[in-house]
DNA sequence: TAAAAAATAAGGGTTTTTCCTTATTTAAAA
DNA sequence: TTTTAAATAAGGAAAAACCCTTATTTTTTA
């Protein structure tokens, strides 16, 4: 076993203080080829610490974060930090999730409720191999495949339930009091267009309720409680 | 500053393994004053755990985890276990669930996003003096107490929004894609006493819509995602 | 056990949500 | 510049949610 001779940095972005600090003592105890270089509250916290200089390697990161989500920051990641890799740690295990992270280039994904022996697998994996792929992960990903595989209309390749901007404008404000005709005004469109935009969640999330749509945007990360 | 005979016995109660493993690793580092001396990942399994041999003196406790939450522990404690001391420590921040917590008598309440120093304050506290009030706490109280003063019929001294089991079980459903019929039907009610219900709960929780109940039960524990 | 309080239920009406189908406008692709 | 596809919007109707008032039954309490 030869020297190393550089830290692996890595950077921690979560909502809850401590959460970050528990983790960054699990983080020192695998030992001195780690180093957390910053930690962050959120996303956007993240853009603002994060510079050419002063860059990690691995960034372990939420997904349901008040300000800048774990998707938004992902995304802004892929553009203006590529060579970063994205580890996710989330509570959320549900498999249009996973997938979607997938999707946008994370090179793993653990829950919260793992091992810590599991989090340096993990690391080590993401630094030597680029990646860490799990049973978990295989799991949701073959059952995402074998649902586009159905022929419901949604399948033949591209995101099933992959939901655009416009949409998941609207369900996080379905996810509150307001009547569609308000979230109408609010997003200067027609009472009809919502409802259209309601219906294709209905379908494409399998979903049958306002009730569902909003206990599913906040599954997923999309409105903050 | 004199020797300290026996250690101070903790047990954590959360459902997610990481949170809890980084628990425990920020208070082994807070010294040898503080031994863990269980774990459970929720209500029930710590139920199997905890004997008359193998108590804490100061329980470390989440409110939303699946099959027991944080409510039905803390009343099972108080019954079964009066004097092991509970410390919340939770992500929920909301005035409800704070004031209802105290009002079942734990002893202290943090949220998962204080910083560490504050966890050994809290233990220090909860060990020496009984309890751990913060400034957190107190507003929460005295808003709560405010709001019983103005004279909505609600308020006089005795629980303002504290639901009756009845109540929880309607919200638990209202938190489904159930039709308002179909939960009746479940809970062998008419429909118009579930309307008679939601009204209540409506009043009771300032709210207006079928969604805000689900958000509600979700903030507060009584449904897991 | 009588009175008070809480839980359960009904009547009846308004509003919102939900579900179909089809049409227009806008943007993208060929 | 056609053709396609996506976003936006309408009409019309049935179901569910919402709201107010009052009545009956059950449980508690005095």
């Amino acid at each position: 076993m030869f020297h190393q001779h550089q830290k692996i940095k890595l950077a921690l972005v979560d909502d809850h203080k401590l959460f970050r600090k528990g983790l960054k003592s699990l983080i020192d105890m695998l030992g001195p080829q780690y180093e957390v270089i910053f930690e962050a509250n959120n996303g956007k916290d993240l853009q603002s610490l994060l510079t050419p200089d002063n860059s990690p390697d691995i960034i372990l990161l939420d997904i349901n974060m008040p300000e800048m989500d774990g998707f938004s920051t992902v995304k802004w990641l892929s553009t203006h930090f590529p060579l970063i890799k994205t580890l996710v740690v989330s509570m959320v295990e549900k498999e249009e999730t996973v997938v979607s992270m997938l999707k946008l280039g994370v090179k793993g994904y653990l829950c919260k409720d793992v091992e810590p022996k599991e989090l340096s697998e993990a690391l080590n994996s993401v630094y030597n191999k680029g990646f860490y792929y799990t049973d978990f992960i295989t799991g949701k990903l073959l059952h995402a495949i074998q649902q586009d595989n159905n022929g419901d209309g949604y399948g033949n390749g591209n995101q099933s339930y992959q939901l655009n901007e416009r949409e998941r404008d609207f369900l996080k404000l379905a996810c509150s009091e307001l009547t569609y005709n308000e979230i109408a005004l609010q997003m200067s469109l027609s009472p009809k267009t919502i409802d259209g935009y309601r219906n294709a969640l209905f379908e494409k999330l399998n979903i049958k309720s306002r009730v569902g749509l909003a206990l599913y945007a906040v599954k997923n990360g999309l409105v903050h409680l």
